[in-house]
Formats: C-alpha cells, sequence, structure tokens
DNA sequence: GTATGTGCAAATTGTTTGCATCGCG
DNA sequence: CGCGATGCAAACAATTTGCACATAC
C-alpha cells in the first residue's frame, strides 16, 4: 500500500519525469522519517547531514513535484512554513492532526466519521468534496498534567 | 454576542492595552466587512481608501493582538498569507470552510456534527481539544457546471 | 509624565525564478 | 544527444524588528 522506490519509479515514467538522485533521496528522506511533517529545511538539513548535499531549491522543486504525484501530501500547521509526510493509503486520508496549543506538539489520529460529514455536506452545499484537512486544537495529555500538576 | 466598540474597550481595559484610533479603526474596518476574510494587506488597502492611512506594520501587529485577544480569528486557506475574521460567538466556533481548489472561492458553512467527533477524539486520544479548522476541498457548483457544460 | 503604541525603513524568513551547466532516458 | 533537472545567486513576498517620535491613560 505504501510507497516505496519501485512504486516512485513507475509513477515517474508514466509522467515522463526524470528519476534523478536527488529526488529519490528525497523520497528517501520520507521513508525513513515517517510520521513526521518534515519542512522543506528540514530534508534540506537531513539530506546535508548525510554528506549529500541538494540545492535548496532542488528541495522545493521536489517537495511540489512530489505533492503533485500524490506521494507527499502538503500541510500547513501555521508556523509560517509548509510541511510534508508521505501520502500513505491515497486519497482519501483518514488522517488528521490534534495540536498542542502549549508545546506545539502535532498527534496524527486516524478517522472515519469524516466521511459521513463530508457526504452531509456535499449535499447540503452543492460541493464536491476532494480532499479535507483538519485541525484540533488543545492541549495534549502532558501539558495538561504538568499545568494541573 | 457579537463584539462592538464597548466590548472591545472594556477587553483592552482588562488587559491595559492603550485603545488607539488605528486599533479602533482596524476594529471598524472587520465590523464593516463581515464574513469576508481579510489579510493584512487588504485591512491596509481598507484603511488607506477611507483616507485614514495606518503603517503596514501597525496593522500586522494589531491583527495579531486582536488575535490573542480573541476578538479576531486568525486562519490560513493556503494563498501564502494569514486570513482574519471577526470571531463571532466566541468558542467552539461551528464554522468552517469549504475551498474550491478551480476557482480558489471559499464558502462557509455551519455545522455541529464536529461536535460529536471532537467528543470522542477527546476520548480516545487523551487531548483537551479547544477548537477546531477544518477545510474540505473540492470543487464548487459554479465550477462543475463549468467543467460538465 | 511615562510606558506603550506608531511609522518608517531596514532586516528576516520562506519560497520562487533566471540562467548556465549537467546528466537521465 | 536533447531536453528536463540542478545549483547558485538574485528576486520576491509576507512578516518582523529597531528605533526615534508621538500619545493614551
Amino acid at each position: 500500500m505504501t510507497i516505496d522506490l519501485s512504486k516512485m519509479r513507475q509513477k515517474f515514467r508514466e509522467r515522463e519525469y526524470k528519476l534523478t538522485p536527488q529526488r529519490q533521496m528525497i523520497l528517501q528522506v520520507f521513508m525513513d522519517n515517517r510520521g513526521k511533517h518534515l519542512s522543506a529545511e528540514d530534508v534540506h538539513n537531513i539530506v546535508r547531514q548525510q554528506s549529500n548535499d541538494i540545492g535548496l531549491a532542488t528541495v522545493y522543486r521536489t517537495l511540489e513535484l512530489l505533492s503533485e504525484l500524490e506521494i507527499l501530501q502538503k500541510m500547513d500547521f501555521g508556523d509560517g512554513r509548509s510541511r510534508y509526510e508521505l501520502n500513505e493509503n491515497s486519497t482519501p486520508h483518514h488522517h488528521h492532526h490534534l495540536i498542542c496549543i502549549t508545546c506545539g506538539k502535532v498527534i496524527e489520529f486516524e478517522d472515519d466519521l469524516l466521511e459521513d460529514l463530508e457526504n452531509v455536506i456535499a449535499k447540503n452545499s452543492n460541493f464536491t468534496i476532494i480532499d479535507h484537512q483538519v485541525k484540533f486544537y488543545g492541549h495534549c495529555q502532558e501539558c495538561r498534567e504538568k499545568r494541573e500538576g
């Protein structure tokens, strides 16, 4: 189900994009960092740590490309930079985020209830829904305990 | 229920912020533009049209302040700039957005179904949810008709 | 009167772009 | 081989910051 190099190779051939080492390297970064929400700079730094430098512009261009191919999913947590993660089980995602207001931690959760909601909304608003992004803001257990402590 | 100048005056006194003409003017812009999602630049332009110039930096600082006071709500539609609107009935909002991928139009919708979802999630994830922000991406009726046309 | 707020311009930050060069298919 | 991809540096756009001056309380 999950994307790997051969899947990516296939997607690239279909669309006649070149599979350069830089692009492979960036995919690898995401495969090595499942569950994290990496910014362009994060990716750039990780690659450099492996002493395999890539131009930052190339990182940006690749992230954009991989998002278009639906290999990555672009997301925004309101911290002023775009973040990306592997788009595990293509669409729809059923995968949302709890953002702790206190410590900024981002927790994932899976859910299907939103599907029903989508249907209701689609009917009421005459809007064809393709994707959704949900963020819940609140306090995580840890911060709550600290505060109440 | 809705915020007006006297409410704002009160909130400002509580926190010992000064109620300057610039700050009042910016609140007025939002009261005159209910339902719109204004960026800092939008606000700046509207004020200038009324031949009452305010420094752009002040606009930014005021938007930040008003968000902190929960008079405004900061939101992000992925167009590279923050947008703000009056935070009508304090928390929780029950007020979400449908974003058309084709034309970029933002449609509002009210909903309560998410409350149930919040409760389930809170229980499952041990997370105290204070607010949520939901964006649905898809095609609005108009664009759909054009495409099928 | 004094701490806070404002305006301006300069600095920062994230991201994009132009162009010469490189290398995948 | 040729065209798309890369790297660099310069350009951009949104936002932030330093500082002298102004003003609400």
